[in-house]
DNA sequence: GACGGATAGTTTCCTTGGAATCTATTATTT
DNA sequence: AAATAATAGATTCCAAGGAAACTATCCGTC
């Protein structure tokens, strides 16, 4: 193993950093995610949206907001393509006006299982060179940095 | 620990998905950085692109594209940036007068030691619940998903 | 040495997502 | 119960980045 001796080989400030090569990788496998769907007209947020919302049916937006990481303001915007794809709709609380529950039509269940092959595929395709151990570790991995750091996770209720 | 017994616990299809976790905890890095960064008027991208000009003075701008996993139409706006703060200068090529060099302006080295700080800054505070060895892996496992996956790698001379 | 292609970089258009604002409703205070 | 604050969601505006078209140059061929 040379070159480990002497301090951090010069290398690259950047390549120095986790979350150089995190965001490196990430956006290479999104990217690539991101154009696997594109044939269907769906982008990685609409999937993943859909998705959380067959698994966790009636959720409000303000928790979808949450669990995905990302605003109200643009999780507003990924239903909106849902609803227009009509794989999702909103129905007003009872109890409070103005809020919503989140749940899939029947066309929505049904685009599911060719999305989630999508998905899987790509996964696959990319994580290939892994072993089950690395795979396994990397995956330990995120979790802790995700919940070390306070990532909003998924409600794990 | 309930639920771990038999074959994957239901948990999300998501969930399953490493590429999943690495575009949640990607996405949750990178966000703070730039937040981080925003103070001083600078981007990711922005630092990213000078720190690499810094470490490759005459790079081309279709090379840094490469090494930065972005298009070079990308590039041209982030060096563009990068002009108006004074930080980087474009030199036409004596050889082929179409193409460019990148180099770092006397500003630009200045800006570099505070921009790396903060940089460092946020790595670490991402980061510190890895001990040695996690990080030593992670950064292990995520090189080699970049190699195997022929993720275009900074122009590694 | 003129013409048809490649190449470098730029520009334009479009989509995505964040921040801040806005609207409607509900909660709280007094 | 009137007034104020808080909350849910939508909307507006802006910046970033990709795709494709555009411009200028270079190269290979004839």
């Amino acid at each position: 193993m040379p070159g480990h001796r002497f301090a951090k080989p010069p290398g690259s400030v950047l390549e120095a950093h986790l979350g150089y090569w995190l965001r490196r990788v990430s956006n290479h496998v999104s990217g690539s995610f991101a154009k696997s769907l594109q044939d269907r007209n769906v982008s990685v947020a609409e999937w993943v949206a859909l998705s959380h919302i067959n698994e966790h049916p009636e959720v409000r937006p303000n928790e979808l907001a949450d669990a995905m990481g990302m605003t109200r303001g643009a999780i507003s915007k990924v239903v909106d393509k849902l609803e227009a794809k009509k794989w999702v709709a909103r129905k007003t609380l009872a109890a409070d006006s103005r809020g919503h529950s989140l749940f899939l039509t029947r066309q929505g269940h049904r685009a599911l299982p060719e999305l989630r092959a999508v998905a899987d595929r790509n996964d696959q395709r990319f994580f290939d060179c892994l072993d089950a151990k690395e795979k396994a570790a990397l995956e330990a991995l995120l979790r802790k940095l995700t919940t070390s750091n306070d990532i909003r996770n998924i409600p794990v209720e």
